[in-house]
DNA sequence: AAAATGTTTGACCGTTTGGTAAAATTGACG
DNA sequence: CGTCAATTTTACCAAACGGTCAAACATTTT
């Protein structure tokens, strides 16, 4: 650890932890998780944790910044060049993927964002924010250009968000109304028709 | 208390819980409140408010169980008789304004259900799952009398949890992306167009 | 006003929490 | 194989946690 270079053991217990911390943290919150509990889920001992991370911070901190790159990657896909109702139906659909294949670190996020994002409001203001901005000056030129209904494009990108997320972060309720194990396959067809009834010109 | 009337007190005290209970359980999730944060909120001594309640769980579960029948009022008003794409638009609109007038208790749910909704799956299993079945059954007899798209109507009413408590549950991230404070006219006409357009037979 | 009941408090308890220190162990490498 | 660095463990700490108790204080009732 004194030098820079990692170690076959470092790479392989980091991996561990990190693991470890996603199920925790996604699973409890930053404040619900212990370190206990995630020493005991990578299979480590709770001051070997601390060998790697200074602090508990740390390793939420190293697990978010870490998976926001990721999380964010769709939305970097729209492009301008493309359809623009395709386009948009993409991200939705790559987005519906995620909740599905990725519901840990949609529930990351949203445990952070719903108890006031304390430690990546920072990055939400500047990194999300003007990639948003981005985003939203090609859904503005499209809409100008009579190729999209006429609608708010901020609020096009937050109703992507909630009603993809929302199969994976409150997935309990959904089952539980439901019945049974949530129907991606149903939620693809519903936003397909949603979306494209809403973006027509 | 070891009487069944309350007093002046007990109702002024129970008030006070409720109130900080509510303010700190919505904020921080059942794990991450402290009972003296609420009994500070509430501007009493820890051994006071537990001369009220038992137990943290006691005094969640209160907020909880008190909250639930105010949460699902409005989709309880669905009316059968009423015009389909009225009476549904009528009910995004009302959740809309309980996202706006009620963050505190949209919060409150949506770090539960986040969560894995451990003290309140029993409740969704049951009383959530009936009242949607029931209203499910009226959606349903709509569409197949060509008076609504046809649409999935669970999905129809979980895309309205997800739309309006969004404004509400993430609202943190909505202002760090847009730089002001969350319009909820604009969301209102966001919806309005969405729902219009999406509904229509 | 006295008695009975209802309410509040300070002092305390056992457990869990995030985190530390130093010794013991393991691994890398000439 | 010996040495040095990297890793892991044992034992521990102070603070914060949920919760208890008995005494003190208020309020209501008679």
């Amino acid at each position: 650890m004194t030098e820079y270079a990692t170690t076959r053991i470092q790479r392989k217990n980091q991996a561990l932890i990190f693991e470890a911390a996603l199920d925790v943290f996604s699973s409890f919150g930053f404040r619900g998780a212990t370190l206990d509990q995630i020493a005991s889920t990578a299979g480590l001992s709770k001051p070997n944790l601390l060998y790697y991370y200074p602090s508990k911070e740390a390793i939420h901190s190293a697990v978010l910044t870490k998976l926001l790159h990721t999380w964010l990657a769709p939305l970097r896909e729209i492009d301008e060049n493309g359809d623009p109702i395709e386009e948009i139906l993409l991200y939705v659909i790559n987005k519906l993927h995620a909740a599905r294949d990725l519901p840990r670190e949609s529930r990351l996020f949203a445990n952070e964002i719903v108890q006031g994002a304390p430690r990546i409001k920072s990055i939400l203001e500047t990194d999300l924010r003007h990639l948003v901005e981005d985003k939203v000056k090609i859904l503005s030129k499209w809409i100008k250009q009579g190729r999209l209904a006429k609608i708010d494009p901020y609020h096009l990108i937050f109703s992507i968000w909630s009603l993809t997320q929302h199969y994976a972060d409150f997935d309990v309720q959904v089952q539980a109304v439901t019945g049974h194990e949530t129907s991606f396959d149903e939620a693809e067809v519903f936003l397909n028709h949603l979306y494209r009834r809403m973006l027509a010109p």
